[in-house]
DNA sequence: TCATTGTTGACAGGGACCTGTCAACCACGT
DNA sequence: ACGTGGTTGACAGGTCCCTGTCAACAATGA
């Protein structure tokens, strides 16, 4: 049908089956952040603001998204109480986004209860499949993604 | 820090790269399907509706997507003339979805544009890396997914 | 010192997905 | 024949992401 060689089919596959599940980890998130008042998305800031005060436009490279969701998502969190935001000594426009102890406290829950579920799931799987899996999905992102997000160090 | 086995460690890695691959993948098709006058979620429904008139309850199953968000995405489908609704003998609430002239044409089109892209950037991968990569995701979609969308028979 | 340039948070508006709810419709068992 | 239950499209409302635009601010060079 369409001219794709061999490589463009294969790729062609792992697109889509990123996409099914991209949805299923997505969703799977919500459901587990759901019982600390949390959702993948304001998980994943949270993610980076632990480890740290830091401005919004900082959380948006190393997510690599746009501020503007990330100002949203931020907004969010600070009426939920999760997050608050001091001053910058550095910069009075830039507030710097710091982690309350509720916010902590919800990490630490779901790091525990996000642990047990990829090992569950995980276990499941082969390993050398999964890290080959994590190697080719890298480097597609490589490949396609003109500046790289910032390394979100652990 | 957390408690992941090694299995659930390479999973949790799997999984943020999903994430980050999926967004620069969906901006892909964006800028891919853009000159159609299409967009990814349209060019995925389109491509379902181009095997035959199908109502939208079902391009959703196909799909794995809810009801909701296909019938939002047809209606714009409908209003830039890429799909028309006909009456359903079977059942006179759920009309069938059609394929236009001018669907098929930016189907056609995309698909050499999408074959192109392929090959391109999966030229850049190592074969069994890619297909390893399918693998793996598809059989942690099998896990995840309590019901999984009917085939997409080509 | 001062104008230019780049970055920041904010605001408006839109796209694509979700859940919850409803009336219309079909199919099925009694 | 008829009610019951499941499915369908529709509508309301919400989340998370995007682009485009703006004024406030910082940093830099003339």
């Amino acid at each position: 049908m369409s001219a794709h060689t061999e490589h463009g089919d294969a790729f062609t596959a792992l697109v889509l089956e990123v996409f099914r599940v991209n949805r299923l980890l997505h969703d799977a998130g919500d459901q587990l952040a759901a019982p600390a008042g949390l959702s993948t998305a304001r998980w994943q800031v949270l993610g980076v603001v632990e480890h740290g005060p830091i401005p919004i436009a900082d959380v948006a490279r190393v997510m690599g998204l746009t501020r503007q969701s990330v100002r949203e998502t931020s907004a969010l969190l600070e009426a939920e109480g999760f997050v608050e935001f001091v001053d910058n000594p550095r910069h009075r426009r830039a507030r710097l986004m710091r982690i309350t102890p509720a916010g902590a406290d919800a990490m630490e829950r779901l790091g525990r209860e996000q642990a047990a579920w990829a090992n569950r799931v995980g276990g499941a799987q082969a390993l050398d499949e999964l890290r080959t899996g994590v190697r080719a999905l890298t480097r597609i992102r490589q490949t396609l993604d003109p500046d790289p997000p910032l390394a979100d160090s652990d």
